[in-house]
DNA sequence: CTGAATATAGACCTAATAGGTCTATTTTGT
DNA sequence: ACAAAATAGACCTATTAGGTCTATATTCAG
């Protein structure tokens, strides 16, 4: 039920990135280091969001990350699965019918699927320029309510 | 971000309980039998719910569980946090402003507390009784649509 | 009173995972 | 040519999840 670090750094360093100016381009080690993630660990999590394409790298010396798309299309649902796995709050959401013999009259699985789907669809609807931006965060947060 | 066998046991486990005539008596064996839930591991999920309120053990032959209270009182987010642990999604959520020294500053974490309360609301809204009455329980989840 | 059935408490084990560190290689700008 | 960077992947360690077992205390039925 937790969220772990990797998508706790995914979202720090695309932040980060989206605050920079438009096309400039920051070393891995830069944003490691303003955004206090420990040495070389970012180098995975990068790895995996130029992959999803969130992110574009650029090799060799002055090289370094970018965003590869607009900061408000980069949704936080998005980050979560491109650098862990698909949100599932159960194996039997994720793995399907045949996971678990009682899936069938599972009455169960019906509400995690349920709760599921809320929080996939809070999730799908911030995006990391809403976190990027200094202001107002919460009070947009609170406009979503319904 | 996925919830565990310890919680699934225990929601089969007092569903089973709540299925049954009230105050009848099953015994561990019994429920692991028909819940399909792996032997002895059931003793360690029981005595939480036990400690914490929600089932009465009764020692001794002819012994085993019952519902402490009405299912209908039993809520999915009280099963939770009984036989795992306080519902956080970041461990800041939990462990307070000065778990991390970006707290003060973070924009991440209100995402992830509003996340995580609609999480709450919902799964404190959904009951035992719910989920052990067979029928029409999906209806009634869609009534809680807003 | 005795024995069987039960919860209780806690030890124990194993595999997987999270989180982190490091190095060799390739690419590229100056 | 050199330095700075990403890339790829090996490696390590502590924790946790999930499961199994056993010794003990309690209680009911005969």
């Amino acid at each position: 039920m937790n969220v772990g670090r990797r998508v706790d750094y995914a979202v720090r360093a695309l932040s980060y990135l989206a605050g920079m100016p438009p096309g400039k381009i920051v070393s891995r080690v830069d944003i490691e280091e303003k955004q206090d993630i420990p040495s070389y660990y970012l180098s995975k999590i990068m790895k995996d969001l130029v992959a999803g394409g969130l992110v574009q790298s650029h090799i060799g010396s002055k090289g370094g990350f970018s965003l590869a798309r607009p900061a408000a299309t980069i949704s936080i649902k998005e980050v979560y699965e491109t650098v862990e796995r698909p949100m599932a709050l159960m194996e039997c959401l994720d793995k399907g019918e045949n996971y678990c013999s009682y899936c069938p009259v599972c009455n169960q699985i019906s509400v995690w699927d349920k709760a599921q789907t809320l929080l996939a669809n809070y999730l799908a609807k911030v995006s990391i320029g809403d976190i990027a931006a200094q202001h107002g965060l919460r009070e947009r947060l609170s406009a979503l309510d319904n």
